[in-house]
DNA sequence: AGCACGCCGACT
DNA sequence: GTCGGCGTGCTC
């Protein structure tokens, strides 16, 4: 028998199968999904076993030892780390780095065997300990005699390979023989036996760890070492509300068909039960015995969710995503998988966990990018999610009150099954109104805010109530100019203008962080004349200070919220009207729900359907859609500031008619050849030489449309990030219609260029 | 990735 | 002569 390997080695050259015999011993032992240690190029080294075969006439060495006793990659799980590989441009490594916890991941340790001690030169005996040699006390100047020891054999290199986090072990207590008499404290610990118990449970239960111990020595009580884990469940005990469904609701619950594989739109607005739908499908899976898995695209919308699914069901629930340390992921990972958690809550990452009897995911807010992965290895969880409800036989449900053109298009030939709910449960419609800000400006009102929106300030300070106000731009202006000779302050790696922050008085990069004091003498021409243009969220602090001398303002952006737990902090002091405006960036639009917010306000939207990205009018839309959203006070009213007052996302807001956005967007994106018309492929390469990359990347682009003619291919062109790392930038970017297979075009770049350059490949690129 | 092999320049 | 620079190639 012979096992198929992937090395955990993460490079191009390494991105493929070895063969390694399977020694007799562990014939029964091995299987599909096992770590496993091999010698690879006289080197141990771990390695993942995709399968088991019968012949190879590859194999030359065999396999070390196992790792695992259960394989740690359920069948489904390498199904979906091959998908990773083949699609993403990813090493398997990687890929199976993504669908395994860290605490999996091999951490290797060398030590040095001393085997012939007396041959040892310099200062080398001195550091010995036992029978290693302690590298770290090896002083430089016997380095040379060191290797040359090694080289000689007096000292042997050893790997060990052992797990990331120690997997702490304890005992499962069983009756053994009880063959004397017991006093009373042992009878109760028997007593306690009539199945086995962990020693933390019998702890747990009042018994004296010394006496149990002591039965184990005494032979009267047996154990099997089982690995120890800590549940961490959120406890909240809220009894829930049970909404009676609306027939739309009872409708979308009854379309949905468990024991299949199909695709479900869930499109409402904002507060039109969408939750409650989830609740009940969840409901229904539970009933089966099966479990559920929701994705939530940020983490800090977790805690929410899991109040109400716990306030719902008294089923315990696993909560999954990269905050958690690696040693609480592991064991959430591990109540997973062995199914003792029936309710899984994560984010994108959580799609990959081995769920055994998965009846059902849910994707809450599948718009949002966060979705996508944009680092390696890339992935659409909207497409993984499809891949593991064919193999498991269960739906997929997207809710969203802003589907992507690409989801409402989908729905629209069908693709996605549409479950449309258009009544908000709250039965009261949010009056919206949008300011023209070039007829304020006529009117001579010079300030960022309008008439309008000064009285509706006002009167919401009046009468106690909060007002929550969108600004898309964090720091105080988002670049700098010299009036004088017109000079933008740039950042030299990434080119993008810097964000002036008033508050540390220093110019930022927003893309790679880069830092720099802000001056008052142009660097250039030396005048001073730099003026700050356009605002961001401190300048709008600062004047909502200067118009409202009392109000009591909360900003919330990247800036005051870097410290773990301030995000929290702020919102929760904003539940509990500590300030009358909640200030800040697109975060302020999600999240908790705040009854007393009857104004809800969007500055300069031009600076949002400006950004450029294709997706800059689908953002706007999104963003504006979930904002006024936000409002659940009855009297509650939005005011929309912009310059650009025509432009369809606006209209199609304003008159709460969702056709005139979406058929707009859909007829653009057609016209201009993008999703969901169009593939859209950007590939990256970074290499030293600047000249070689550009012409290298032009001439496979050219290549490449000769001989495919149904495509198109922009570029070469810098990227956004042109230098770093010692290499130069450039992609260009392909666009083909969706029936051709892009998957071609990775194997085309691969063959020939993964030794000169990095190269990346982005599916769903923003800047087209 | 990381190690061996190999082919050229500059030093005891 | 040979030590050592790092380009190239290979790993079941």
């Amino acid at each position: 028998m012979y096992a198929t390997v992937v090395i955990d080695i993460s490079s191009k050259q390494l991105n493929r199968l070895f063969d390694y015999k399977i020694p007799s011993s562990l014939e029964r032992k091995i299987k599909k999904g096992m770590r496993v240690v091999v010698d690879f190029n006289n080197r141990k080294r771990l390695a993942y076993v995709v399968d088991v075969i019968e012949t190879s006439k590859y194999a030359t060495k065999e396999i070390l030892y196992v790792l695992d006793e259960k394989p740690t990659l359920t069948n489904t799980q390498l199904k979906l780390v091959e998908y990773l590989q083949s699609k993403s441009f990813s090493t398997y490594v990687e890929a199976f780095n993504a669908a395994i916890p860290e605490a999996l991941h091999g951490k290797y340790e060398y030590t040095f065997k001393v085997i012939e001690y007396e041959k040892l030169a310099g200062g080398l005996k001195e550091v010995v300990q036992g029978n290693l040699i302690d590298i770290k006390k090896v002083k430089e100047e016997d380095f040379n005699i060191f290797n040359e020891a090694l080289e000689k054999g007096y000292i042997k290199k050893q790997t060990k390979i052992k797990d990331k986090v120690k997997i702490s072990y304890t005992k499962n207590v069983y009756i053994k023989d009880v063959y004397k008499k017991l006093t009373p404290k042992q009878e109760l610990i028997i007593q306690e036996l009539s199945e086995p118990k962990t020693i933390e449970e019998l702890i747990e239960l009042g018994h004296s760890k010394d006496i149990i111990e002591r039965l184990i020595k005494q032979n009267v009580l047996g154990f099997e070492l089982v690995e120890k884990y800590k549940s961490y469940e959120q406890s909240f005990h809220l009894s829930e509300t049970i909404f009676e469904l609306t027939s739309e609701q009872e409708n979308a619950v009854k379309k949905v068909e468990l024991n299949r594989s199909g695709r479900y739109l869930l499109y409402g607005p904002p507060a039109s039960g969408k939750t409650e739908i989830y609740l009940r499908l969840i409901e229904r899976v539970l009933k089966d015995n099966k479990q559920v898995l929701v994705l939530v695209p940020e983490i800090s919308l977790i805690p929410q969710m899991v109040s109400r699914v716990v306030g719902r069901f008294s089923h315990s629930v696993a909560v999954y995503h990269s905050s958690l340390t690696a040693k609480m992921r592991y064991d959430n990972y591990r109540k997973i998988k062995e199914g003792k958690v029936k309710i899984i809550i994560g984010t994108r990452s959580s799609i990959f966990l081995p769920i055994a009897d998965l009846g059902l995911i849910v994707l809450d807010e599948a718009h949002d990018l966060s979705f996508i992965q944009k680092t390696r290895p890339y992935y659409d969880t909207k497409e993984i999610s499809f891949l593991l409800a064919e193999m498991k036989k269960c739906p997929v449900v997207f809710g969203t009150a802003t589907p992507t053109a690409s989801m409402f298009y989908d729905a629209k030939l069908g693709k996605l099954k549409l479950l449309k709910l258009s009544t908000t449960i709250s039965k009261h419609n949010v009056n919206v109104k949008l300011v023209d800000m070039k007829q304020e400006l006529l009117k001579g009102n010079l300030s960022m805010f309008s008439n309008d929106l000064k009285i509706a300030i006002k009167k919401t300070l009046e009468k106690n109530e909060q007002i929550i106000v969108l600004v898309n731009r964090r720091g105080y202006a988002p670049f700098v100019l010299c009036r004088t000779c017109g000079y933008v302050y740039k950042c030299d790696n990434c080119k993008v203008s810097l964000v002036y922050h008033k508050s540390s008085d220093i110019l930022k990069c927003h893309h790679c962080g880069y830092e720099e004091k802000a001056t008052t003498t142009c660097k250039v021409c030396k005048s001073k004349t730099i003026k700050p243009v356009g605002f961001g969220t401190e300048q709008v602090e600062e004047e909502l200070l200067k118009e409202f001398p009392t109000i009591r303002v909360l900003r919330m952006d990247s800036d005051t919220t870097s410290k773990r737990g301030s995000h929290d902090e702020i919102l929760t002091d904003f539940l509990n009207k500590k300030a009358d405006v909640l200030l800040g960036t697109q975060m302020v639009s999600k999240g908790h729900h705040f009854d007393n917010v009857s104004l809800v306000v969007v500055m300069l939207i031009d600076q949002m359907l400006n950004l450029s990205s294709y997706l800059a009018n689908e953002k706007t839309y999104n963003l504006l859609t979930q904002h006024i959203g936000r409002i659940r006070n009855k009297n509650g009213h939005a005011i929309l500031q912009a310059y650009d007052t025509d432009h369809y996302v606006l209209k199609s807001i304003l008159k709460n008619d969702e056709s005139i956005y979406y058929d707009e967007e859909l007829k653009m994106r057609k016209l201009l050849k993008l999703e969901p018309f169009y593939n859209v492929v950007k590939i990256t390469f970074k290499g030293k030489d600047q000249y070689k990359t550009y012409s290298d990347l032009e001439r496979l682009k050219n290549n490449f449309l000769a001989k495919n003619t149904q495509m198109d291919g922009f570029g070469p062109s810098e990227n956004y990030i042109f230098y770093s790392n010692d290499r130069y930038n450039y992609s260009v970017t392909f666009k083909s219609p969706k029936s051709f297979k892009i998957d071609s075009i990775m194997n085309y770049f691969d063959r020939k260029y993964t030794k000169d350059y990095y190269i990346d490949i982005d599916y769903y690129p923003d800047e087209v």
